[in-house]
DNA sequence: CAATAAATATGCGCTGCGCACATATATAGG
DNA sequence: CCTATATATGTGCGCAGCGCATATTTATTG
């Protein structure tokens, strides 16, 4: 019955998605990408737009213009790096409290799902959710891809331990 | 730790979500709703654009141009329903094939995933999506929109059992 | 000190979608 | 029976998000 498991598997996290899509719009009235760049940022400050295309897998100029959104809304500033080519990536202080509100909102989006178990399910569904999650091949920039709107404070003991190096 | 369990969740959902599109996109070349309205159109033959609205949570312009581009690719056609007001949308046999392009793509992407898992895990894992899926309250159009993506020819004992009836 | 590579930025267009509005058909009330 | 309202579809218009092609600036290498 792998293909059962697996069905549900893709349905749950479609529903799981939607959730936290609408909970990143409350925080940001941002689409797409941005919301994840957002919490990004906040978690390795100074990312080049580079790194961060890589992580978003997106192109070059659609970070360009990711990069102009939020720093239209006033939630990033561009600095000088040390390789002048590059452009360091620094959230301001309303980046952080946007952040904040969109992290808070995620969180609300996802824990009435999990406590609909026994805190012994909860338990066996962290184990097989962990297992999972190192089970995905990749490399150092993939895991972030997989993170990009990651709570780091509670996360713990992390399947992909590259986001919290 | 419910929360930490939550992140891991958002965090799963997310990849899977990823390798959802990405499947979806690359039997249609559509992204948005668009591969969804094909699963939907096969599992409910007939089924009218404002039903397939509800579903999709779209507003009405936008499911009328998301079946203007099915219409354009050849996937759909729009036939005449009882009710005059109504579109009766039915897939072609193009449609049909892209379809099951797409679920194939779908269950291709998803199945290694459950697969790192033994046996015995799979067994635990697909009760517990079981219980996550049927905990999550709505009405029976809400039910499809989680199952906008399922294969149903995989999906014994759905949790949301409307998609079924 | 050229030649190449790397990073950022801009012009342009497309896809997916929403708002405001118009039209056609069904249903309900007098 | 006929008007009033509700329901369903379709169109004009614009915006957000993103990609391709290209230009510019700075680092690196031979």
């Amino acid at each position: 019955m792998i293909e059962r498991t697996a069905n549900l598997l893709g349905a749950l996290a479609l529903a799981v998605g939607d959730r936290i899509d609408a909970a990143a719009w409350a925080a940001t009235q941002r689409a797409g990408e941005t919301p994840a760049a957002l919490v990004l940022l906040g978690l390795t400050p100074g990312m080049s737009n580079e790194r961060l295309r890589r992580i978003l897998e997106l192109s070059h100029p659609g970070t360009v213009r990711l990069v102009d959104r939020l720093v239209a809304d006033g939630l990033v500033e561009r600095r000088a790096a040390r390789d002048a080519r590059e452009v360091a990536l620094h959230l301001t202080a309303a980046g952080r409290r946007c952040r904040n509100t969109l992290l808070k909102n995620r969180m609300s989006a996802l824990r009435p799902l999990v406590t609909t178990l026994s805190a012994a399910e909860q338990e066996i569904l962290a184990a097989l959710l962990h297992k999972l999650l190192a089970a995905i091949p990749g490399d150092e920039v993939e895991m972030y891809t997989i993170c990009r709107l990651c709570d780091e404070r509670v996360c713990a003991d992390c399947p992909l331990p590259a986001p919290h190096a």
